[in-house]
DNA sequence: TTTGAAAAAGCAATCGGTTGCATAAAAAGA
DNA sequence: TCTTTTTATGCAACCGATTGCTTTTTCAAA
């Protein structure tokens, strides 16, 4: 266990301040640029390396940014997560990960963690059942910069990094439409979440534009696993009247449910055209392939970033941005093609 | 931005000296438990917060664990690092994440980064291509311990933590075996890496306990994407004598060639058996329902983050332990189940 | 040669806990 | 009551980098 050489290591050596050394691996332009590649050269033969605690003490700042999310193990959430720490280590930020497994305490508590942690930055995706962020006002309090990406709640002074989900469940349900569905289904998640009460509202707009009545019935609320999907398959199995077209906002959920309805008998695309959503990697592997809406976890990740990188390094004010756009895409495969394209 | 509270002010208020403060809120046994309580709700009601930098300025520790691992967008990796950050955020550890991509440059990269950041410990899963631990040998010098997990690589000094691969890959082939098959083919990845090379080990020590001849034909080594399943499904179909088992060491992969062998024709589990690897949600929701190598990543998460801990807190000391081996299980699905069971 | 401004380097305080050692106070024993 | 232990607290030196301000050096202009 040597010992670690510090910049009063490399001062004795060449008779110089540790403020000089200091001041030269920093790039500071009161230093000689003569002194400066001398500094930098010793450094390197003694294996010089910061100390960031020492660092972080003096300036008040980490180069760490704290990342809470619903869930760690999702398909779509290991993109983003992918997509953060690209950018993130290409920018010389630490990443600090933290899930609050869909409960609001967990969040509060994890929220508290990061905060303790000095975080420079916060990147969150927040719970199902989160009320409201009385939670981050700590952060607001000290100007500490956030940002909400997917599940996101409307804040001052907060950016928000989303789809346009309402028009994504629109064209979802216009897509079904336009295959010929007459009776079209919407399974969806907890509606407190914006995702989910959005991509509601798209189906619902769909409806209404074609002139379509909006039943209840039409709508299920779950929780969008496995279960959920098998279970809804034995819901439609008993209905009097079953849907001919399912958008389901989740990919996952999807599949179990088109298995389970092929076990019945139903035809898929024929019977019930189907459509889920995320672009779920089960969604090419599921038989009949499976339509969705393919939703940019990795450039989600890498502009949440990237954004509040730029913000804390003072290229961009976060506050001049309230909300960012991504695009999402319409991806048709067998579960709900009807009309063949020759 | 208002002003932190140190112990310095609450030393002042109490008319106590700050060395006091600092022991009493770490329960030092040379405070008396009056003054400790006194100090303790002194610092609640004034909303202090230790500064972590100054705290591991001093103590030289940082409380933060360096977790590199090939990708953070696949299903079981995403697991493993839920339960990694589950133990740690209970023992008050910070895990830092980073991938290497399966590039072993990014991986010293990101050792070197980890190296920076003075982590107290290591978990690792190692790129592809890695061919040593070299990049690691800061870290051993300095006596900061590492643990590797799933993807390893002996080492002195160094715990493992895996399952039997080579017993789960023997597993595998002798169920199929069992179900009738006649000719079993295996489908891995880069055998450089234990799991793919000891898990093709088993498959040949399984074939040979059955008297049944080793062929390279029936040995294919890829990358175990979707591609590689379906480019795998066009080229079983044109074998001159197709395998009527497929021991495929990745779910996701032999998902896709499933769906594929399906449309050339081949029925599943008659015409082929398959089996595949690790307990992917895919295998649940693909027709017919896959079976597969249950690989705990939730509980190989917790027990790497948990053995680490317990060794940087002198309850264990890695030396004495040098491979956990954690239990796997054969879970048998439609796809390979030819016997029928009453 | 002197003067002054600009450039380069140094001083010393600071960030906020931690900890070995010294000291004071209280309890126990003589 | 006086000494010895034990217990509780304080002193002050760290940990290593940063930075406002001062001082020294350099170099050109007067």
């Amino acid at each position: 266990m040597q010992k670690e050489v510090t910049i009063y290591d490399i001062a004795k050596l060449l008779e110089l301040s540790p403020a000089t050394v200091s001041r030269a691996l920093n790039d500071h332009p009161a230093i000689s640029s003569s002194t400066k590649s001398l500094i930098t050269s010793k450094a390197k033969e003694m294996g010089y390396r910061s100390n960031l605690f020492a660092s972080n003490l003096r300036r008040q700042r980490t180069n760490t940014i704290g990342v809470i999310v619903p869930r760690l193990d999702s398909a779509f959430m290991s993109t983003v997560l992918a997509g953060m720490e690209k950018i993130a280590n290409k920018s010389n930020y630490n990443l600090i990960i933290s899930q609050s497994l869909e409960s609001v305490k967990k969040e509060v508590a994890n929220a508290k963690t990061m905060f303790d942690s000095r975080v420079d930055g916060l990147l969150v995706s927040l719970a199902a059942d989160t009320d409201d962020l009385e939670h981050f006002n700590t952060f607001f309090r000290k100007g500490i910069p956030m940002i909400l990406f997917d599940r996101v709640m409307p804040q001052k002074n907060c950016t928000n990094i989303v789809i346009d989900n309402v028009k994504a469940g629109y064209d979802a349900t216009m897509h079904l439409l336009d295959q010929g569905c007459q009776q079209v289904m919407h399974v969806t998640g907890n509606v407190k979440r914006n995702v989910y009460a959005d991509r509601l509202k798209g189906y619902k707009m769909a409806l209404f534009d074609r002139g379509l009545p909006l039943s209840d019935e039409y709508i299920r609320l779950t929780d969008l696993t496995r279960q959920a999907g098998l279970d809804l398959a034995s819901h439609i199995r008993q209905m009097a009247m079953p849907p001919d077209g399912l958008f389901i906002a989740s990919d996952f959920c999807a599949a179990s449910c088109m298995g389970a309805l092929r076990q019945y008998g139903f035809t898929i695309p024929d019977d019930i055209a189907v459509i889920g959503f995320n672009n779920d990697p089960v969604s090419q592997v599921v038989e009949p392939n499976l339509s969705t809406i393919h939703y940019p976890g990795q450039e989600m990740g890498e502009i949440a970033a990237q954004t509040l990188i730029n913000h804390l390094n003072g290229l961009l004010h976060l506050s001049t941005t309230n909300s960012i756009l991504l695009n999402y895409e319409l991806i048709i495969r067998q579960s709900s093609q009807r009309v063949k394209t020759p």
